[in-house]
DNA sequence: ACCTGAACACCGTTCAAGT
DNA sequence: ACCTGAACACCGTTCAAGT
């Protein structure tokens, strides 16, 4: 439960600080309580970071780096453009349902850091749903306005699933929608 | 530019903190920069609020009722369900490439008062689509699944329009794009 | 009733001193 | 190199005293 020798590393700040994100959100990642959580002074944290944003930056890339790994390898379970699309809307719609640190960050994107973490995953995923929806037959600016639909419904599910969960309980039901809704070309 | 007296009311520190949501989001509305900016001493704000949460509070209440009513006034436009449901789309669309302060607030929900003035926005607008969907030939719970997907569509683009403007350029094809995938009995 | 001014708690940041 | 402990700045909250 705990080392008898106090002597911390960077990813051992960044590690509490994601902990901390899942708690209480972006703001509760404060060097003082962090500090007392880790059994040390906070003074010595400014021995791995410059100040408090840059623990910020890092935990949001290890993050980030995690989750772009983890959504490129569910893309690999299959080469079908239609399997593909409906893995990552029943990923999505599941995600959804679940509190994660990608749903707090998303809801509080009015920091700098925080937005340029989510641009980059979200780069990468509109990327490759272009990709699939030109595959499935939507020629070049259709298969991009479809990308962006799907992954603005996506988002928008993630918010609805903290404002109105009621609304999405039936999930079978609401997938085979997504399904005919974006499948049309 | 000043009165003389500075006697306030609840009210001027309501405004001052919607503004404040606007410049730098709800950690903004913080008493003492408010007092300075309001030309008090931070102790005088307990005469009119008990924390700083009452007066978030009674911020927010004011923003949900005023928007709340300009949504409904967007409504009574019209009777037809058809030129209802794209007066909203339009709006949504272009409301999404604004900075406005429920942009603001909706990525800032992992606040409790937050999330309860979003839902109450919500929950009307979620039942005012529902009944256009049905009125447009979806019946029960297909009406439902709908209008929680046009609202998750409407939440996800304006998340979208932070991460990634460049993709909501095209307005028009956007609506054109909504309009075909939610159109379909 | 509303405002001032001083007080205290809490967290971010700095820094001299320890190991 | 990393940690401690004390210092200071800033904001939330309280309160006695003014008008």
């Amino acid at each position: 439960m705990a080392r008898s020798v106090k002597q911390l590393s960077p990813e051992d700040w960044e590690r509490a600080a994601l902990e901390a994100i899942v708690d209480g959100g972006l703001h509760a990642v404060a060097v003082e309580p962090l500090a007392r959580r880790l059994g040390v002074t906070k003074g010595s944290f400014y021995s791995h970071f410059r100040d408090r944003g840059e623990l910020v930056d890092a935990a949001l890339r290890r993050w980030e780096q995690a989750h772009i790994d983890a959504f490129i390898a569910s893309l690999q379970q299959s080469d079908d453009p239609a399997t593909q699309l409906e893995a990552l809307l029943t990923l999505a719609t599941s995600a959804a349902r679940k509190g994660t640190i990608q749903g707090r960050l998303l809801l509080e994107s009015d920091d700098a850091r925080v937005r340029a973490a989510l641009k980059r995953v979200t780069d990468v995923r509109l990327l490759r749903l272009e990709t699939i929806f030109t595959q499935l037959g939507h020629s070049g600016p259709a298969g991009a306005r479809r990308a962006t639909l799907a992954y603005a419904i996506y988002i928008g599910l993630l918010q609805l699933a903290r404002e109105v969960p009621e609304r999405l309980t039936d999930e079978a039901a609401l997938v085979a929608e997504l399904l005919r809704v974006l499948g049309r070309p």
